[in-house]
DNA sequence: TTAGTTATAGTCAAGTTGACTAGAACTAAT
DNA sequence: ATTAGTTCTAGTCAACTTGACTATAACTAA
């Protein structure tokens, strides 16, 4: 599953987008899933996630983790499925020529509607991944391009924690934590005072099992 | 894989340990593994490890938690495996009456040999989880018995965290969390001051897919 | 009775957080 | 050219948290 900005249609300030896939068959026909498929003998779970997600979407994000395997026995009406089910963080440039069509469309994370199989469920526990890993770790910053403004940053956490913060209280906390780095740029352009440009500088943590195949 | 404290055996005090089975079939026949087993088509993910762990050794813990889903290529030198690991946490009582055999065995944590497969790996990658668990959720009463001292919670900490805490100060911080309840009570038969005794009162969060098959 | 040990409460300085003020730097309107 | 509007940015201050430390309480063993 996907996550990605995009500016929201009346406010146009960012808020969470998912990309679902329209059902071409039984169970759940016309319904809208998340994107996936098998894992076959050859690839490994990272680059089975990987591949599916160019097939479907045609996204190659850089950022991609393991979330969790579903393994209930009722998820599909018709046989017993497993799903490992990774999550994506795709920057706006990417996302933005991400395919759409008649049969891939993103639509607002709060406001989905009854999707295929267990799908909401696990949409659900993405988001509660998403919230926490924004609130400790530094993982905001896969939402963003590779330039970015303190504002900017500001504004993906509360996109996903749905709440206002301070702009000056949140630059200083933000600027105490390392892997910040001020570009000594400015972004022109805006309407009011230039912001500071800054870059990220940090890994982004690495799953323990996610070798590429050799 | 399974985690429960029992004292060292010099210090005394209480340290990790973690129960092992020996192989007796290629490949690494002979050598230590994690406990494990098959995914049947009538149970749940859950109810598998809980069934696995039970029959391998004995064990029923109350805390049982998924770890990670570990499918690299290479993982076994015979075939391609793909492994849904859960962890759990077992109360002293509980670890106490675990069989032991021939081919069942408890190690310490931090001294373990070379096991089979990449379980290692998956042994150091439940540390780091557990450490982190501690180090934030309500996690370590898991460990512990229903009535606790705070000396005791901060013994847990000490083992898993591998440092010494100020006992006054962590007093302070475990008294100011919630599901820390006084029961009124104090531990007698030492050989000092008695100390009182606690009982922790929050739930295990639960994982998103672990309703039992009905 | 005393020494030894752990249990428990409290103090204090340093650091962090949240609410707030204020000036800086730009654009758009007059 | 000036002013109003907006965001950017730095700083202040009280409340709270944390880590180091002191002190007393309550038990056992000598």
């Amino acid at each position: 599953m996907i996550f990605a900005l995009r500016p929201s249609e009346r406010s146009g300030r960012p808020t969470l987008w998912i990309p679902l896939v329209r059902r071409i068959r039984e169970p759940f026909k016309d319904q809208w899933a998340l994107p996936g498929g098998p894992l076959t003998h050859s690839e490994s779970l990272q680059d089975a996630a990987s591949r599916n997600l160019r097939e479907t979407s045609g996204l190659a994000p850089k950022y991609l983790e393991q979330l969790y395997a579903f393994g209930g026995l009722h998820r599909s009406p018709t046989q017993r499925v497993v799903s490992i089910v990774y999550w994506a963080l795709v920057q706006p440039t990417e996302a933005a020529l991400a395919d759409e069509s008649e049969n891939v469309r993103w639509f607002r994370a709060d406001r989905l509607g009854e999707l295929a199989f267990d799908h909401n469920a696990i949409i659900d526990y993405a988001l509660g991944r998403l919230r926490n890993k924004m609130a400790y770790g530094s993982i905001a910053y896969h939402l963003l391009g590779e330039y970015f403004t303190l504002a900017q940053v500001r504004e993906v956490y509360e996109a996903v924690l749905d709440r206002e913060l301070d702009p000056a209280n949140f630059r200083r906390q933000i600027k105490a934590t390392p892997d910040i780095e001020d570009t000594g740029e400015y972004l022109q352009g805006g309407k009011h005072r230039p912001p500071r440009l800054y870059r990220f500088t940090g890994r982004p943590g690495l799953d323990p099992d996610n070798r590429s195949t050799p």
